[in-house]
DNA sequence: GGGGTTTTCGACTATTAGTCGAAAACCTTT
DNA sequence: AAAGGTTTTCGACTAATAGTCGAAAACCCC
């Protein structure tokens, strides 16, 4: 309660209230690519954590919004047209995350289409999530978050729409959603599913045909290729509308 | 940690990345209280927004973590223990957002217990989300994420234990279940779902007997009280367990 | 004890999800 | 061209979950 009086001076002077840290932004840049999730690294070649790994980063500008400062530090790994999604995911605080001072960090999910190919810088790979090499700072645990966040949204909204080609067969689809998901996908329940939800529709053309034959595949797109949440949390709900029951 | 980032800080300058802003941390107090979803705010005495209401908020100290922070200066606003749970928000960077200048905030969601009774300064009161007062800065969008948080984990997670009493009744849980989630609830529906997922449980005890008459009510409590997902995002998933299908 | 009230719970229906296999539509080889 | 192989597609079935409804249970007061 004594912090009251402390909180209310803090309005009188315009906001010098604390600058003794700085700002830095960092995505998780993940794929799909050869049954592997992979994200997008670059080596250290200086300390702290020389020749560990590390996730795109750098720091925010005076006036910069962080998604701007995102963009503009992904742009120096990765072509920025490939990004086919990015979101916020969290912001870190741990006063021990970087040793060489008091750095916050606001982490974003980046994704990038499986048939993409961004031409990288020399220091960077892709690194599938399931076999990392040693990484700097708290970032593993940040490449954890974003895996995450993305299994989720996978089943509850159309971000696949990010992860896939512009138009693919539902094999394709199943093989990406289960490397995503990291479990088996039924190919019948994902075409039902998604189609019966209005995620993915399916295209006048069909797949160009193996050396291996079989039926052609029509090829599907998605329906949209913007962030929907398309399965809403509805649960316990009666039939009717109305605020009250 | 701290000695540790002495230690190494020997490698480079202390990284003056960049420090012209400030950090805030802001909380969404939010509770259900006759069948309303009310968030807590604080009337502003001086500018700017002058007389606006207000999320309780304040600086980020130098060393300071953003979940302690945010336990600071909650602490001015309402007794900390009636705090049943607490998770990180997002964060806002938009240059705009303080008139002041520059300062990044980070947005937590507060959850206090309907039947908790904490006490508040004169300046602060609870106010409807539904009906919000003229709110400062870009604190009524920041509500409105809290609240969209709020309806998504109520339908996938166990976060009710923190808006209901240590023990109630199922239609005490299903009024806060609809005021939380703004439509209707079945408490058949309700019970026998919660019941399954093991986020609820029967106690040996009954409610008390009210004037209207009526069977008594089987007091019921919350299995855990930390976060748990119990409804798990396992669309098109197969039987067998393995990575691949 | 009877009437009123509220909770509880079983039975039914509806919707969604998962399984399985046959048919379709292509390929290559003979 | 016919046969055999391969892959996709789709319908039919089963299982699980969600929602509806009403009757029985268990209290109150009169």
């Amino acid at each position: 309660m004594d912090d009251k009086s402390l909180e209310r001076g803090s309005f009188a002077a315009p906001a010098p209230l604390g600058s003794e840290f700085s700002h830095e932004v960092l995505a998780v840049v993940l794929r799909v690519r050869r049954d592997r999730l992979e994200a997008l690294l670059w080596q250290r070649a200086i300390p702290p954590f020389q020749s560990e790994w590390s996730l795109p980063c750098g720091p925010l500008g005076a006036s910069e919004r962080l998604g701007t400062a995102v963009g503009r530090h992904l742009a120096a790994k990765v072509d920025i047209t490939d990004i086919a999604h990015l979101e916020q995911l969290e912001t870190r605080s741990d006063p021990g995350r970087d040793p060489r001072g008091r750095v916050l960090a606001t982490a974003y999910l980046a994704l990038v289409a499986s048939d993409a190919e961004p031409g990288i810088p020399a220091d960077t790979a892709w690194h599938p999530v399931t076999a990392l090499p040693p990484v700097a700072f708290d970032h593993a645990s940040i490449i954890g978050s974003a895996t995450a966040r993305l299994r989720a949204k996978l089943s509850y909204t159309n971000i696949g729409f990010a992860l896939a080609p512009a138009s693919f067969t539902i094999a394709q689809l199943r093989d990406i959603y289960a490397t995503a998901l990291g479990h088996p996908v039924s190919a019948t329940n994902l075409q039902r599913i998604l189609t019966r939800r209005g995620v993915i529709a399916p295209t006048e053309r069909a797949a160009p045909s193996t050396a291996a034959g079989g039926r052609p595949a029509t090829l599907y797109r998605f329906a949209a290729r913007n962030l929907v949440i398309t399965n809403p949390f509805a649960a316990f709900r009666p039939a009717a509308a109305g605020i009250r029951s």
